[in-house]
DNA sequence: TATATACCCGAGTAAAATAGTCAAGATTAA
DNA sequence: TTAATCTTGACTATTTTACTCGGGTATATA
């Protein structure tokens, strides 16, 4: 399973986008800061995330990104599919040398796996960016 | 989040075990060699099960390991406790360099990484391990 | 008792994945 | 024009994972 400080990272900026959207354009810079997370990381990750369409940009000074959609729409599962996070326990077909080849039948453990990421993946499936920043709120 | 080999390992093979106990000691060559999973390894995790009270030994010529408890009563949960495959999202605490310090107060994040360790840890707290090997006969 | 079978255990290593950096742009507001 | 900001691919250091090695110890059975 893949779950990784870059699917973190992406979640973190974007809620902080949420909270700072409403006028102007954020810039990556002022993410930076707040959240303590490097910039030049934070690039790679957001050209994925525009690449995807859960943000868009605006170039030059003054400019930064704004989410596509509105937080309540969009759901976590969108996020972590963007950044590359697929939530993937199954290991089998990768090489047919090891336990899990896939290759005369599936083995013991096969089910589980698939039963384990549907479990996980509804979770990010049925979770909008706005109820991170909701329970923060609640919580303070 | 941790979920690598070792605790894949460790199920596929105490599903095996589950399956081959019944009369006398079951030693590792033989899951090693119907599981297709590296003998010296398979020793390596077979002495945390056996720490933490999962598994049996028993020593010398005609020996094995056999279950502690039944399939039937041995979570899952506690099997990845065993070798340390400790289902954890969360972040922080660990440096204080990066996003996630938790010295002032937590980040923005906090409280979903904490729903999702509740929700990933749930599902292994439910299954037995008895429930593996069934589902894998339903099916065939 | 000799021998083979099997568990026991600490340490060490190679490969892979991750996290993060670098350099060189391209746009645009002011 | 200048400074701010996004764009992009490649590159590297670090960390983690997966696995091996070498030398044990206990026990069954011939
Ligand atoms: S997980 Fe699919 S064959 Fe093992
Ligand atoms: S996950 Fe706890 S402070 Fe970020």
């Amino acid at each position: 399973m893949k779950l990784t400080t870059k699917g973190r990272y992406a979640v973190m900026a974007l809620a902080d986008l949420a909270n700072f959207n409403k006028a102007s354009p954020v810039p990556l810079r002022d993410i930076s800061f707040r959240q303590g997370i490097s910039l030049l990381y934070l690039e790679q990750i957001f050209l994925k995330l525009k690449k995807h369409n859960i943000v868009r940009s605006i170039r030059g000074s003054g400019g930064g990104y704004i989410l596509f959609k509105k937080a309540e729409e969009l759901k976590l599962s969108e996020i972590f599919f963007a950044v590359d996070e697929n939530v993937k326990t199954i290991n089998c077909n990768k090489d047919s040398k090891k336990g899990c080849n896939g290759k005369s039948s599936k083995c013991i453990t096969h089910y589980l796996w698939d039963e384990l990421d549907l479990h996980i993946n509804s979770f990010f499936e049925n979770k909008k960016l706005s109820e991170l920043t909701k329970t923060q709120n609640k919580k303070l």
